[in-house]
DNA sequence: GTCTATAACCGGATAGAC
DNA sequence: GTCTATCCGGTTATAGAC
């Protein structure tokens, strides 16, 4: 007991330093831009060495992936909150704008999470392994929504959907990225538009006369995820 | 006269270093990679300076912007031999693969052109302004194509036809940049596939049952296009 | 063994002489 | 148009403090 009471309180102070230089990153990442900002200043501001900060984050990058952590969680919070009872499209609207109004601060730095998501080493990278538990996390969010749907949806669409919902909230964030529009209202039209778009063809799909259409679609991708999961010993850079 | 030659002959010895340049850092690039690879090595490798290799390339990346308009020119030159008379479901096979030949021989380095690629600020950015040349040219190769084409397509249709294959051909690089397997067969395979399914798609879409349908999705994206094309005043890196 | 600090390295980029 | 000298910032090595 005494041991593992020690172990927390070093792990506590440690927890409490990393947490010190994260916000100081994302305070002046918010100011300056990602690329403005030095590691130097990131260390300075959080009132440790530079040696220090990068004993918590290994390099600048990684401190992108402590950003996404940290939002998923607030998307979680405000998840919490949600009522089960209502349509799936309802839920689906929901969940987008609630993930777009906990990015919204920061509209202006988000451009770099495609730099590195974009990348095929990148564990951020839509087609990369499953591995990165950030990622896991995000995809578990929209199983949920699919499990707690009040909609009869055929199993082998059942079992790729939480995935591809994800992609499609991948692609409605890498637009709000590009969205200069005031308040980025240009996303949450497109929103509208293709929740509504996907509900209809969710249904269209789950008709059973549709059936090999579907099977030919889901095969396509199930191939898409499947080569991109087996990326072997590559040349590039990590 | 004698100024213009003088010129020309000034603008000849710079192509000429300018070439120089590129072609080494092609070919450590080829051997290293694009991170493992410095500007002081291309400079050193090509027999100048690195201030000078910087004169002709204003950063690293600016050698990846020239590779893209290499394998450009090349791609177009393989194009020139393609017979006119076949159906425009061969004709876009043949656009495809003779792209993936001729970017075949960078494929271990490949991968950093989709960093640069998914950059907002980055005129590789699919959904970005339409100013950049390479781009646009690479787009008129699909204008050709759709024009040159045997089959009845309506007007709105063809209209985005050409952004949508070259859009189309972006995915599919993507993947090849992906895919580990060997002589990238897996890419290969998938061309086949999707590109069967488009030609059924198009038809499809062309259909003049169709027309709601397809006016709604036009009108979509051409939101997104729009919508991409104003970036305004950012506050990210160039 | 957990944490923090200082000094140095390396490579992309720039300034300014020739 | 080409060079040399220098800057700047991400990253690493390493020594020591708690």
């Amino acid at each position: 007991m005494g041991a593992a009471s020690k172990e927390s309180i070093k792990t506590q102070k440690g927890e409490l330093t990393r947490a010190l230089i994260l916000k100081a990153a994302l305070e002046i990442f918010h100011e300056r831009g990602y690329e403005e900002t030095t590691m130097r200043s990131i260390a300075k501001h959080a009132g440790v060495s530079l040696g220090n900060a990068y004993y918590y984050f290994g390099s600048k990058e990684h401190l992108i992936q402590a950003f996404y952590h940290l939002t998923h969680e607030q998307h979680l919070a405000a998840l919490a909150t949600l009522p089960k009872g209502t349509t799936f499209k309802a839920r689906l609207l929901t969940v987008i704008k609630l993930k777009m109004t906990t990015l919204q601060p920061y509209h202006e730095f988000a451009g770099v999470l495609f730099k590195t998501a974009a990348n095929p080493q990148s564990p951020l990278n839509p087609f990369g392994s499953d591995s990165d538990p950030v990622r896991r996390a995000s995809i578990d969010v929209f199983k949920d929504l699919v499990e707690s749907a009040n909609v009869r949806i055929p199993k082998d669409l059942k079992a790729e959907l939480p995935y591809l919902l994800w992609l499609y909230h991948m692609g409605i964030v890498l637009f709000w990225i590009h969205d200069s529009s005031p308040k980025q209202r240009r996303t949450y039209r497109l929103i509208d538009t293709t929740v509504d778009l996907l509900d209809k063809l969710i249904s269209l799909a789950s008709n059973p006369l549709m059936r090999p259409v579907r099977k030919r679609a889901l095969r396509l991708i199930e191939e898409l995820r499947e080569a991109a999961n087996d990326v072997g010993g590559e040349s590039l850079a990590v």
